[in-house]
RNA sequence: GGCCCGGUCGUCUAGUGGUUAGGAUGCUGCCCUUUCAAGGCGGAGGUCGCGGGUUCAAGUCCCGUCCGGGCUACCA
């Protein structure tokens, strides 16, 4: 039978970080298995319901780079893949129905108040909470027909077997049991008729016929009602794989304080889409050789959902920067300058480096920067001269770790006059030798020398020899405040080709009035 | 409280009874070098949560215990 998995989130709002694992294993599992990849929208409950969270779902995961083959976005075979699309098209109703034929469900009549009356009874007496039957599991055909008669709301539960053991066979986890009286029935049905999450996603699954439910382990405690809900219809259950989840630094759930959390974030820092994919696979999963770095053909061949490990792993920053340099650096040039001109074409970069940054992550500094660097990004991409973009970015392809690091990384070559650090300057432009080298240069900027960075190392090595400077620092160091405006950077003399002798002769004289 | 899941260097992991417990990241030293990176070669960092047991032999199997996390809704 060929697999089929699906990812099944709610779409109450941004996808996260930990939810873009389950999706990724998801994805290099059909496609290591020349399988099916589906979304479905869960969209039952109508109080959490945000009409934009579709949409972000489906443009991040084609940012990331996960496609589906069946799905609300592009149809298929078991369509619609809306939950609220099914309810309407009657899918519950026939199948709880089912259920009510044999026995195995119930409608109760209890209203709200009266279970949390139950509950709070529950929590004096110190035993578990939960709908274990109540009055109306048991209650007679009358009893029912009477409330029904008299217009009462009611839900509809699952009659959990008694005296039993429930049991789940794990992917990941293997053999989990359960007594079957500490399991409450479940509501599958609520009172204003949409389906809950334990009853139109078992349905789904089986409708859609999913080999493997891969969820987080967040869901394990309710497996057994998922199992028997497969029971009572007589179906057989798919194969459970309960993934791990992704914490924070301080093994607490991944929330805002850790950094992006949002997947969509992550894509406007400018990280490679392949290095978040690598780096998220390998939370969890190792392909067990001593292999790291993977191309996303060998993230597919290696997957294996029994390499899967199952306890949570933490989301580490810095790995992710060290995949993501990696990534960069092994770009073609032209493919690097292509991926930086779509970053900045990207809206949502755009907007991330203008909004507002929080207080504990950097403050109005953090987004003054931010704003420079989109500037300077711009400046990059817009640049008329596309062969002088190319040299700027060759110098710095293996200094950054994110393609927005572009934006600082080439700010010096891009703008008219670079920034001075005030520190460098001082240090190094007030030094004797100093007047005498920057005019030796300008002179050779102005008199047509050769604008090679062979020639520049033969005209500073020569200054140096007659100077009799021992070492070519207090040469070098000067230079290069004077034309970047900075203490490191590209090799001097690469650079000074790259910028040429109009530039350097303009900023040697800029340097020389600064100090 | 009840039920469930988890526990190997700071972090991600390899490991399925016999290894000096391996790799990666991060940290660090050296080399390269005009700086910063990148790259190359080293180093530090683990009493495998803890305590019992089984065994000639345990990170690996069994029991207990501690700690962390999840669930305990007409949310998913």
């Amino acid at each position: 039978m060929s697999v089929r998995v699906r990812f099944a989130p709610s779409p109450t709002g941004l996808l996260h970080v930990g939810a873009l694992r389950t999706v990724l294993f998801d994805y290099l599992y059909a496609r290591k298995m020349g399988g099916v990849n589906i979304l479905r929208i869960e969209d039952t409950d109508r109080a959490r319901y945000n009409p934009d969270s579709e949409a972000e779902f489906v443009e991040t995961l084609r940012w990331v780079g996960i496609d589906f083959d069946e799905g609300p976005h592009i149809g298929g075979p078991h369509a619609p893949y809306r939950q609220s699309e099914r309810k309407e098209a009657g899918i519950y109703a026939r199948e709880i129905q089912k259920l009510l034929d044999n026995g195995t469900a119930y409608k109760a009549f209890d209203t709200s108040a009266e279970l949390d009356e139950m509950r709070e009874l529950q929590q004096i007496n110190k035993i578990a909470t939960g709908y274990f039957g109540g009055k109306w599991r048991d209650a007679s055909a009358s009893e029912v027909a009477e409330a029904e008669a008299e217009g009462k709301p009611f839900v509809i539960r699952l009659k959990i077997p008694k005296d039993r053991t429930i049991v789940l066979q794990d992917l990941i986890r293997g053999r989990v049991e359960w007594d079957s009286n500490v399991i409450d029935d479940p509501v599958l049905i609520k009172a204003d008729g949409m389906p809950t999450y334990h009853f139109a996603a078992m349905v789904d699954d089986h409708l859609m016929e999913i080999t493997h439910i891969l969820r987080g382990e967040e869901w394990i405690p309710s497996a057994p009602k998922h199992i028997a809900l497969f029971e009572a219809f007589g179906w057989t259950p798919p194969i459970f794989v309960h993934c791990p989840v992704i914490v924070g630094n301080d093994g607490k759930k991944l929330s805002k304080r850790h950094g992006a959390t949002r997947v969509l974030d992550y894509a406007a820092q400018g990280f490679m889409p392949q290095s978040l994919k690598n780096f998220i696979a390998l939370i969890g999963w190792s392909p067990g050789e001593d292999r790291e770095v993977l191309s996303e053909v060998e993230l597919i061949k290696l997957f294996d959902l029994d390499r899967l490990q199952p306890s949570p792993g933490r989301f580490d920053m810095e790995k992710l920067q060290w995949l993501s340099g990696h990534a960069i650096r092994a770009l073609d040039i032209d493919d690097l300058i292509q991926k930086i001109v779509d970053f900045v074409a990207f809206d949502y970069a755009r907007t991330y480096h203008h909004s507002e940054v929080a207080e504990d992550e950097g403050g109005a500094e953090e987004q003054a920067k931010r704003i420079a660097r989109w500037a300077s990004l711009e400046l990059l991409a817009n640049h008329p001269d596309r062969d002088y973009v190319r040299k700027c970015v060759v110098l710095e392809q293996e200094r950054v770790t994110t393609l927005a690091d572009f934006g600082e990384a080439c700010e010096f070559f891009l703008v008219d006059q670079p920034k001075m650090d005030a520190k460098a300057v001082e240090k190094w432009l007030g030094q004797a030798h100093v007047p005498a080298l920057f005019e030796v240069i300008g002179a050779f900027c102005e008199g047509g020398g050769n604008n090679t960075p062979e020639a520049y190392e033969k005209l500073l090595r020569d200054f140096q020899a007659t100077s009799g400077l021992e070492k070519l620092g207090p040469i070098v160091h000067p230079t290069r405040v004077a034309l970047t405006g900075k203490t490191f950077g590209p090799g001097l003399f690469e650079l000074m080709a790259v910028l040429g002798p109009a530039r350097i002769s303009s900023r040697l004289s800029e340097a020389t009035k600064v100090h």
